[in-house]
RNA sequence: GCACCCGUAGCUCAGCUGGAUAGAGCGCUGCCCUCCGAAGGCAGAGGCCACAGGUUCGAAUCCUGUCGGGUGCACCA
């Protein structure tokens, strides 16, 4: 048996690739033709074959030759491969190959080598990857609106360390604004109140949320009355680091509830005080990409009141925007944009490449950040750094199919907390990933609750716990799994095996595309698959994993399910999601 | 008015960055244990991939336009 060391498409990658340099050297392929479009893929149709390519079909045109004589010799070089069975043309030109059982058995083998490490790959280098998400404002505890990205950007961090890049989990708090000094006010009533104070009904513009009360009772245990009367510029930026404190505490407990740990909490005000952010203008002053300008009316409905002020611009009309967009505000302090610009730059400082996963309603401001981006990263004739904006869409909630409102000034919004409680981590977290990220979805209470039979979730988790269950049993009955026999194995496990070793291209793909719902899709392929292969043990008893007077047979059997749980485990570990050994 | 996202089975959604005969779940029809492996499985019906052009060996996938749905368009964050 082959000792193999990568996983399968990657090594037949590898063999077709040396074997169009093979045919390079004879002469029958020009070199020198980019690779880059050449797959090795499973076809389309199991009944094709094991193994899949295009290379004739892409290479061709550029060769100056049909993609079936092309083919031809390609398979000519490939029967040489001692796994290869056959390899076949088909349709306009894929090769087909089937490859030996041995082949997919080595698979199985390196699956069991690698247990919890089995896809994962160095593709990434090592490169560092920054990736920002959640971010929400520090006012309040999470809502089922930040969920979404939560969960999202999450999995995309795991993926990406996975897949041999070092990651750094990033959360920008936002601790600079009006809204936080709008905080700060809520806090200072909700300290009177717990001084004893009748404050009545939270004033319009403030947080009326209850989760400001603890707030205000710990600012009155630890300050008295001192501030109880005294104006607000003697308190103001006390109480707001206080609360702001607080506030990140909850945001910290509720992220903890979805399994979500960030690695770096990076403060607004911080970077402002610092002096990053007129660094920042500096440059982009000395590059021309901000002037003083009058500013614009906004496009689409212009305010009655609308007075045209100059202000520091940056010129983002340059980069698609429709219009130059303020970097300072009129009283001189720093636009959410103006700071943003230089919050990335100074990350850029510490990473390879930048990733933010942002809320759909900020769409219409990527377009400039991303030009600020890439302008203060490609100093003199540098190429900018990879800078890339993930959009995600808005979740509906529902109830019953009726609309749940969000509405946070109210102060009665689902709560991420209440909504975790409800329906478990595995389930939010689960459903929230069998969407792409880009569609908007529906999120429906009694649908997710209700539906434990038909939620991927629990299909994706029974597998693992059948064959957990499995293993359990088989070793109180005195059986363990082992790979002597494996040849025992037949078509219909080499199926399985087929299909599970698909994870590390799975894992590849979805690391490349950004998009951690493909493994979330994978495992309910082959979860599906698993499930189909143990009924068949229902009617036929020498099916079933456990073969009372075949020991050999057996302990191949459980081996082979061994391996499909390592699989399913990893890819769950991937989401977040536990992969639970009884349900 | 402009920008971005979406439009695939009755419903909710995949479709591996341009590949072969269009995929799954739910729902519907009919089956599989008198629980020793049913939170499961098998089979069937169900499609003009919104519409119209274009690019090429080849398009659900890329480009242009139209229609429909969503989001955003303040010195807010």
């Amino acid at each position: 048996m082959t000792d193999q060391t990568t996983p399968i498409f990657a090594d037949f990658a590898q063999v077709i690739d040396a074997a169009l340099t093979a045919l390079e050297a004879a002469g029958t392929l020009p070199a020198g033709l980019p690779r880059a479009a050449v797959t090795c893929e499973p076809p389309r149709d199991a009944s094709h074959g094991d193994l899949s390519t295009n290379a004739a079909m892409v290479l061709a045109k550029p060769a100056g030759t049909n993609p079936r004589a092309l083919a031809s010799a390609l398979v000519a070089e490939l029967e040489k491969e001692p796994r290869v069975v056959s390899a076949e043309i088909a349709g306009p030109g894929f090769i087909n190959l089937r490859l030996t059982g041995e082949a997919w058995l080595a698979e199985l083998h390196l699956i069991a080598a690698r247990g919890a490490d089995y896809g994962r790959s160095a593709m990434g280098g090592g490169k560092v990857v920054n990736v920002e998400y959640v971010s929400a404002n520090p006012t309040g505890p999470m809502h089922m609106g930040h969920c979404r990205g939560a969960v999202v950007g999450d999995a995309l961090a795991e993926l990406l360390a996975f897949t041999g890049h070092k990651v750094i989990k990033e959360y920008y708090v936002n601790d600079a604004g009006a809204q936080v000094d709008v905080l700060a006010r809520s806090a200072h009533v909700r300290y009177r109140e717990a001084l004893g104070e009748a404050v009545g009904a939270i004033p319009e513009g403030l947080y009326p949320g209850d989760y400001l009360i603890p707030v205000g009772q710990a600012l009155a245990a630890e300050f008295g009355d001192k501030y109880a009367a005294a104006p607000e510029s003697e308190w103001l930026l006390l109480f707001r680091a206080k609360a702001v404190a607080a506030m990140l505490d909850i945001i910290r407990s509720d992220l903890a509830q979805l399994g979500i740990h960030h690695d770096l909490f990076s403060s607004e005000a911080e970077l402002q005080a610092s002096g990053k952010v007129d660094a920042a203008e500096q440059w982009l002053r000395a590059h021309d990409l901000v002037y003083d300008g009058l500013l614009e009316a906004p496009k689409g409905k212009t305010p009655e009141d609308w007075e045209a002020v100059e202000l520091p611009l940056f010129r983002s009309t340059k980069f698609g925007d429709d219009q130059d967009r303020p970097i300072k505000k009129s009283n001189g302090t720093w636009t959410y944009f103006g700071a943003d610009l230089a919050y990335h730059f100074q990350k850029a400082q510490s990473a390879d490449a930048l990733v933010d996963i942002w809320g759909a309603d900020h769409a219409g401001t990527v377009k400039r950040i991303k030009a600020a981006v890439a302008a203060l990263t490609s100093a003199e004739g540098q190429e900018p750094k990879p800078f890339e904006i993930k959009l995600v869409q808005m979740v509906q909630l529902l109830r019953d199919g009726q609309p749940v409102k969000m509405s946070k000034r109210s102060g009665n919004f689902v709560t991420l907390a209440e909504v975790v409680e409800e329906v478990g981590k595995d389930v939010v977290r689960f459903t929230m990933l069998t969407r792409k990220p880009d569609a908007q979805m529906d999120f429906d209470f009694a649908k997710v609750v209700e539906a434990s039979k038909d939620n991927p979730v629990f299909y994706v988790q029974y597998c693992h716990a059948r064959v957990c269950s499995t293993l359990r049993k088989a070793a109180a009955e005195g059986f363990a799994p082992s790979d002597a026999n494996l040849a025992l194995l037949g078509a219909e496990e080499l199926d399985l095996v087929r299909l599970a070793a698909q994870f590390p291209r799975v894992v590849e793909g979805a690391a490349v595309a950004r998009e951690a719902h493909r493994v979330a899709f994978f495992l309910h392929d082959l979860a599906a698959a698993f499930h189909a292969y143990w009924n068949v043990g229902n009617d036929r008893p020498d099916k079933r994993f456990i073969v009372a007077q075949d020991s050999a047979l057996t302990a191949a059997r459980l081996f082979l399910g061994a391996q499909i749980g390592q699989v399913v485990r990893n890819g769950l570990a991937l989401l977040g999601v536990e992969a639970a050994e009884e349900l």
